[in-house]
DNA sequence: TTAATTTTCGACTTAGCATTCGAATATTAA
DNA sequence: TTAATATTCGAATGCTAAGTCGAAAATTAA
């Protein structure tokens, strides 16, 4: 009586087809710039129709950063949950998000670049990112308490390898997925570890 | 006949008040989400007046830039013309954008962020940024060749470098300016010199 | 003082765009 | 089939804000 399950997946393919055209959109435009009616044509639809699956522009905006930090937290889940030392996790958590952005580049990139046009407060995105912020830093802090980084603010640490790893991952001039290998070798060059010495 | 040096003098200054109010305006809603009206009332000329000064509000935008850049540029010049090794001038870059960002933190965190926020093409300030993106990869390069630093991809130790320093300088907590010290520790902890090893 | 010039400004015009409306079309279920 | 429900859409609405106008006030120069 309600809607079937086919219907309901068919609903969510739709909303996703929006986001997608969406995501093109605001990457060009970003969030100002970008107008429903180019939303709509990118994205196979009619203007009138997206205020059928959402209720503003701001909505269609949230939903793509909140389902792209969702997935991106859902996917390291399991491996900061995994019992590794503090800097072999810290290391697989570099090597997952950099799966992430390989495999959606584009998505990726607006995540990390969108909060910073952002004036409206609190979104649930914000939990999620925050959440992984959070870990990470952890990660440093728990490991320099191990002596398995370099006794240094783990705040700046942080910010390096941000700068870093985000060099590695969206400028890369490289065709190659990042390995274990290019990650082990960006904390031995950058973090050296002092047991090794 | 023409105008006299006062006169040139005060419509400078008034510029720069509509550019001082601009700039809070701007941060904190985007160049977008900014109404030439509330810039008026924020620098404190009504809204018409503005269009004296400027003809668009795009053209305020891109004079806060090319005004900050410029600025920059002009107060790296002569260490960068300095004949000190890779390694010491490039220290003294990072010392001179940490007393920029010391004098106009509001100016400076802006001038590292707005562009992402840029649609259209080519503005004067870019040539600025690129020079100074430039020169510090540059040093960099010569650091590498010279021996100075490790051989590592510049691009990468320019991005984690820019990470890091931007970490130091933006997030801060503390109220003391940066000190050589502070440049002097970070590239010793995370770029040991291979010549001290 | 007075005429030119510079500066200021609120009211007005106008264009663009988010959002709504109401009617059509398609799908489902009986 | 047929009625209910779900989906689609272009046209109409209304608001916001950039940019313009024309008149005033202030300043300068004689």
């Amino acid at each position: 009586m309600p809607v079937s399950q086919r219907q309901l997946e068919e609903r969510q393919m739709r909303q996703d087809r929006i986001l997608t055209g969406a995501l093109e959109v605001f990457k060009s435009k970003g969030l100002e710039g970008a107008t429903m009616e180019e939303i709509a044509s990118e994205s196979g639809f009619g203007k009138a129709t997206l205020y059928y699956y959402f209720h503003s522009k701001e909505e269609v905006f949230a939903a793509i950063l909140e389902n792209g930090w969702k997935d991106l937290w859902a996917s390291l889940e399991p491996v900061i949950a995994g019992d590794e030392s503090p800097r072999k996790t810290f290391s697989n958590v570099l090597l997952k998000i950099a799966e992430n952005a390989r495999n959606r580049p584009g998505l990726f990139e607006f995540l990390f670049n969108a909060p910073k046009v952002i004036t409206f407060e609190e979104q649930p995105w914000k939990r999620y990112q925050n959440r992984m912020y959070g870990t990470i830093q952890g990660l440093l802090d728990d490991g320099i308490k191990a002596g398995e980084f370099p006794n240094i603010n783990p705040q700046l640490l942080f910010k390096a390898m941000g700068g870093l790893f985000m060099g590695l991952v969206l400028m890369g001039d490289r065709k190659e997925p990042v390995s274990e290998k290019d990650v082990e070798e960006l904390l031995n060059q950058l973090i050296t570890d002092p047991t090794q010495k």
